[in-house]
RNA sequence: GUGAGCGUAGCUCAGGUGGUUAGAGCACCGGUCUGUGGAACCGGGGGUCAUGGGUUCAAGUCCCAUCGCUCACCCCA
């Protein structure tokens, strides 16, 4: 039998019930504050990725599905919606607009991992971005718009954290540093770490490994924030100070580390604690420049992105329900055969109005019952010679048992007025 | 990409040391029940036992490979 591709599920039931509550949420809080939605295709040409998140991030050399198409494009899935969304910022001149301009965006994104817990090969991702702008004020709403997206789900659990990357030139002063600093222990690093050493020492920081933490302890590593221009240490400031006086609860993380390359200055994720190894439900920061390493101009911008299907982990840990299934208003029931097409006439002429289920052949009554019954209908309605013969539909309460009799004509107002 | 555990019906699972025609519960369809309730009882449909190869008189069961799932590493949403 040919089932999903590895690391790709059907999204059916209670879980697509989840993921449409998370994005219709999405939709509610974002507008509020100014977003409106974009849509980018899911193919991109390869270079929006290689230049926009970074030649060397993972997500660019290990993690890609890339592919070549007949005209020789070198096309591949998005791994992410921020440099998508940049493109098409440049591509429809929206720098013309009032900044900042809002907008936010959901969809699948493509990423080639082994699968595990929260983590797919195919998954769907809300994401923000607010672009034209470099005031720490846009962080700090930034932020508190993803915990208020999170909040109004009703989630509780989850825990923010902020820290901030520096700008590039910090970054390299540290980098520097980090590796004149970890040298004499490199042989006390993981595996991992050691090759890191030479490509990305940042990525040290926030190692798993106990063998890397105790390096770092041991080798009195000097925080990222003793690296800062005074622009960007007076930026992270202002953020913190700003999300201070909103009252949002967050922690600093001085070795907050980020996997794509365009992010400067201000980085921040939020966490869960019943998500397994991929805790992370979403995470996002400031990209200033990231239009220019796409050919535009270079303008400032801070967004984020959430895992919907690691909200819908959240939620299910949390306790937090779907929405209930749609169950119809009303079942219909013919009870001899000229009900049959009657039935369905009816249907139709309440349709859409109201959700309007039958059984397609007759029906014995007590059957018919449990048919609406199963279904979760509210009213099973017969149709039968004595109502045919008046004009009239029999309509049953299934949850009183009450049952009345009325003209055919009246249902629909009827139907309205409960 | 690395490691570990696991693949039997739509779902949850039985099927000691190999031995007739592979089972149960739930779910689905029908009947008992031709104008009125969720029950009960009876019956029915449904399986390449993940796939391929091997060992054997005989494989769901033992061996190998592949694929998939799960969790972790890594990475990140």
């Amino acid at each position: 039998m040919i089932k999903a591709v590895r690391g790709t599920r059907d999204l059916l039931g209670a879980e697509l019930s989840y993921k449409r509550w998370i994005e219709r949420t999405a939709e509610r809080v974002l507008e509020a504050a100014g977003a409106r939605e974009i849509e980018t295709p899911i193919l991109e040409e390869a270079p929006v990725f290689e230049k926009g998140v970074g030649p060397t991030s993972d997500v660019v050399q290990k993690e890609m599905y890339a592919l070549t198409d007949k005209g020789g494009r070198r096309l591949v899935l998005r791994p992410e919606g921020t440099a998508g969304v940049m493109r098409a910022f440049l591509e429809h001149g929206m720098k013309v607009r009032p900044m900042p301009v809002k907008l936010y965006y959901r969809g699948p994104m493509f990423r080639a991992e082994r699968p595990q817990k929260g983590r797919y090969r195919q998954f769907y991702q809300v994401g923000y971005e607010a672009v034209g702008l470099a005031e720490p004020a846009i962080d700090a709403e930034a932020i508190a718009l993803l915990l208020d997206l999170l909040e109004a789900l009703g989630l509780r659990r989850h825990r923010l954290k902020v820290g901030t990357v520096g700008d590039p030139e910090d970054r390299r002063r540290y980098n520097a540093y980090l590796k004149e600093a970890l040298a004499p222990y490199r042989e006390a690093l993981s595996e991992d770490s050691r090759a890191r050493l030479e490509r990305n020492p940042l990525r040290i920081l926030d190692s798993k490994d106990p063998r890397d933490q105790a390096v770092l302890e041991e080798a009195r590593i000097r925080p990222l924030l003793a690296f800062l221009s005074p622009e960007a240490r007076d930026h992270y400031r202002a953020v913190i100070a700003t999300l201070r006086a909103l009252g949002v609860e967050f922690e600093e993380d001085a070795r907050l580390v980020r996997g794509l390359d365009y992010y400067v200055r201000t980085a921040f994720e939020v966490h869960h604690p019943d998500l397994g190894a991929q805790a992370a439900l979403g995470g996002g920061g400031r990209y200033d420049g990231l239009t220019a390493l796409l050919g535009g101009p270079s303008l400032p911008g801070v967004g984020w992105a959430v895992g919907t299907d690691r909200v819908i982990l959240a939620l299910k840990a949390e306790g937090l329900p779907a929405p209930a299934e749609p169950a119809p208003a009303l079942y219909l029931v013919p009870l001899d055969p000229p009900a049959v097409a009657e039935a369905l006439a009816l249907a139709e002429a309440l349709r859409p109005r109201h959700r309007v289920e039958l059984a397609y052949q007759p029906r014995r009554p007590g059957k018919g019952i449990r048919e609406a019954e199963r279904r979760g209908a509210r009213f099973v309605g017969f149709l039968g010679e004595g109502e045919r013969s008046r004009g009239t539909i029999s309509v049953k309460d299934l949850a009183s048992g009450e049952q009345k009799e009325l003209p055919r004509a009246k249902l629909g107002s009827w139907l309205e007025a409960l």
